[in-house]
DNA sequence: CAAATATGAAACCAAATGGTTTTATATTTT
DNA sequence: AAAATATAAAACCATTTGGTTTCATATTTG
């Protein structure tokens, strides 16, 4: 957990990393306010937001002794844009399937 | 590897596994075709068509001694879904986010 | 200033990951 | 039937992951 960047996609392959910002979706809050909604110590909540913080999905702010993390969604971009080449294949039938795969060539 | 199922996010997760469902969107391809395009061995590759199988994004049928694969995207529809929520927080502009925030309580 | 609070960082650990080499199995080809 | 081909499976390994406990630092409160 060295590095400076981090994968975005590495980045929500985690469902407690997931949760996380589900729960900043609704508002900016401090660990101990994350961390009551999880069965995991604070350390282990504080690394998660680290990897996210460094893919950039959330951002921190300190304030007093406070450190208060917030939902920074647009690397997410990213992954909608990947996506992107495959929602064609799911919005048409199967039976048009190999018509899909000609046009695209 | 001994689970039966696979987490979708988690697939996705690795950039192997994504090139490879990239390259299974021009069409279906066996492993011997697969493998060229990659500088790991083929059990590597396997190994990661195995998890892609576990998690339903490839089908394969035997041909043969081929083992042709395909691609199989729905599953995507479930990351497609969980971006759904944040979608709305990069299409509005930063100043309107204090009334997203307010609009999913 | 001392005590309490909120957090980060370090050290450690078991399990999972992503790779390898080796071995086995099934199907064609000669 | 033997040789070649295409693949899967097993055994092994270094690194990463996700967790823990322990320790350090900064800020507020009494």
């Amino acid at each position: 957990m060295s590095q400076n960047t981090y994968d975005v996609f590495h980045a929500i392959a985690d469902p407690t990393r997931r949760s996380l910002l589900g729960l900043l979706s609704q508002g900016e809050k401090n660990i101990s306010t994350l961390v009551e909604q999880f069965n995991v110590t604070r350390p282990a909540i504080a690394k998660h937001l680290k990897i996210l913080r460094k893919s950039n999905l959330v951002a921190s702010r300190k304030e007093g002794r406070d450190h208060i993390y917030s939902l920074h969604p647009e690397p997410l971009r990213e992954v909608e844009d990947w996506i992107g080449v495959y929602r064609k294949f799911w919005t048409r039938k199967l039976s048009n399937l190999k018509r899909v795969v000609e046009d695209s060539q």
